[in-house]
RNA sequence: GGGGAUGUAGCUCAGGGGUAGAGCAACUGCCUUUUAAGCAGUGGGUCGGAGGUUCGAUUCCUCCCAUCCUCACCA
């Protein structure tokens, strides 16, 4: 927010009307870069002899960028401009450059906009820099930055100054965070990186990327709270999708084999360190596949991702050393907690369990009390996530932990009719949840295409919503039809961008990934 | 939602019942190979907001706001 009190924009106001009286416009149309700061210092070599030094004089580069540090000097100055590459350093004198323009270097700013041609050279102390012939304003900057300095050291350690620190600045003013702090561009760099990994594995199997509607009449896929907003014309309530699971699934229906979408979505919950109410998920599903198949393809695009990233599989995050080389683990849910409890949860009757839990001090969810399976899934999420640090598979999870998952291939019809009516009894479904440092970076079924047991399920979720719960699937008609015309056996994945973009660039937060995180606005 | 911490100049921070201080940035002057440039000087703050206690509050108290950490919620 400009405030013409502050004495400093005050004064830049003041140097813009010099600069105009002068003859300048601060903001012109265009201007002919020739090369970057990157490339200018990696392409240097020093020059064998005098006859050299002067024949490369002549050889003009142009290069604009943004000024990130100014040392005037009386009649010369050096200063330091940053462009998308890199920064490098400027040399400019006055009986070169000319009076007038001298006259206007010595109002420009940090922050200010310039363009210049010039040659390459390496000072005295040895830093390559270019001398300037003439430099043109490209845009007066209005707003002082904060000033960063950086320091090398003997030992060519960096020692930064003064970084630009306070959080909250940073995320609200992200376009000055991306400017003065070392570091942030490249994660956003290796956020896009990371996404144009996965998507080229996908592609590399044949997957179609599509697009689905993010305004839905009847949200699912997901179990959350949406956020509502209205349709004025057609006078509706509509939802932000809280997931694309139902349109990719009918896309599959209608004859694609292999489909894929990144797309934001959006929940209605809580905001932390690991939440943000709109997050990207990629989901690609694939026909005629299982969920074997999909944990293949899982760990396949983290690996590479992480390859592209890091130019291996092993990475440490936050000192956890972590190695994302397929395969991963793979382990059921009911091993995990035997594993780590020494229970067998399938020959325990459910009030055995949930006994266990309140005498082991184990948080207990009493929403979730009345059905086995769901006590079993809790009783996993206290006793086994903490311990799932190197990437794994979780599988086979019960079937009231999601309506929208096919059930154990080792089930006879018989058997599941059976199963139903016996509430000490645990049907489990194909799904999987992959966990790297104790998070879910995903969820993948067999996807469930029994129309018949589809409805019921959701029939369940709509029964259990009744009852209390908070956030069950609701029914969706329209869905059960296209499953009713036919889905082939499919499998399904959702992938959690944001968590692996935190991983793969050592990010505490995921505003550290999102560039213009959600924050409260801010009064006045 | 509970607990803890923080909020002082454009930035990073110190201070502390008597209306504020440093470094960088800004401004003036000197300086044609400097680099956290240097030297000399100058200006800049309703100390997050509202109340209260007090002769007096930026400092103590209460409430509010924002941010961070943490727990809960969100599988």
């Amino acid at each position: 927010m400009v405030n013409e009190q502050n004495e400093l924009i005050k004064r830049r106001f003041e140097e813009l009307e010099e600069i105009k009286k002068l003859g300048v416009n601060p903001y012109p149309h265009r201007y002919d870069v020739t090369h970057k700061a990157a490339d200018l210092i990696k392409n240097f070599t020093d020059p064998k002899d005098e006859a050299e030094t002067e024949a490369r004089k002549s050889v003009i580069v142009a290069i604009a960028g943004r000024i990130s540090a100014i040392r005037r000097m009386g009649k010369a100055t050096f200063c330091h401009i940053k462009d998308d590459t890199d920064r490098i350093q400027l040399y400019i004198k006055k009986d070169e450059v000319g009076e007038t323009p001298y006259a206007i270097l010595k109002m420009l700013d940090i922050g200010d906009i310039i363009g210049v041609k010039g040659f390459v050279f390496r000072t005295k102390t040895g830093e390559i820099s270019v001398h300037c012939v003439s430099f043109e304003l490209l845009t007066k900057s209005m707003f002082p930055l904060p000033v960063v300095k950086e320091e090398i050291t003997e030992t060519g350690e960096k020692i930064v100054h003064d970084a630009f620190a306070d959080v909250e600045l940073r995320y609200r003013q992200r376009y000055i965070d991306l400017i003065v702090n070392e570091g942030v561009k490249e994660t956003f760099l290796n956020r896009t990186k990371i996404i144009k990994s996965i998507r080229s594995t996908l592609e590399k199997y044949g997957f179609l990327e599509v697009e689905t509607p993010t305004l839905q009449s009847i949200y699912g896929g997901a179990n959350a709270r949406p956020f509502v907003t209205h349709h004025n014309a057609l006078d509706i309530p509509l939802y932000l999708r809280i997931s694309n699971e139902l349109f990719l699934k009918r896309l599959i229906v209608g004859g694609f084999s292999r489909v894929f979408e990144f797309v934001k979505d959006f929940r209605n919950e809580g905001i932390d360190r690991t939440h943000n109410p709109e997050f990207t998920q990629v989901e690609w599903y694939q026909a005629y596949g299982d969920y074997n198949d999909s944990m293949k393809l899982f760990e396949e695009a983290v690996e590479q991702a992480c390859i592209a990233v890091h130019g291996g599989t092993k990475i440490n995050y936050q000192g956890t050393e972590l190695d994302l080389k397929a395969p991963w683990k793979r382990i059921r849910m009911i091993d995990a907690i035997k594993e780590k409890t020494g229970l067998d949860v399938l020959s325990m009757k459910k009030d055995e369990i949930i006994l266990y839990m309140k005498q082991n001090g184990i948080e207990f969810d009493t929403k979730l009390s009345h059905s086995k399976g769901l006590v079993i899934a809790n009783l996993f999420e206290e006793t086994c996530e903490e311990d799932l640090i190197q990437p794994a598979f979780v599988l086979d999870h019960p079937i009231d932990t999601t309506p929208l998952c096919k059930p154990l291939r080792e089930y006879s019809l018989s058997q599941l009719e059976e199963m139903r009516k016996d509430p000490e009894q645990v049907i489990f479904v194909e799904r999987f949840e992959p966990y790297i440092n104790k998070w879910e970076v995903g969820n993948a079924y067999t996807e469930l295409n029994d129309p018949i047991l589809q409805r019921r399920l959701f029939e369940d979720q709509v029964e259990r919503g009744r009852g209390g719960e908070e956030e069950t699937h609701p029914m969706d008609d329209d869905f059960i039809r296209a499953i009713e015309v036919g889905m082939p056996p499919t499998t399904g994945v959702g992938m959690g961008v944001d968590r692996i973009v935190m991983l793969l660039t050592n990010s505490v937060n995921i505003r550290d990934v999102l560039l213009f995180p959600l924050m409260k606005p801010q009064e006045k």
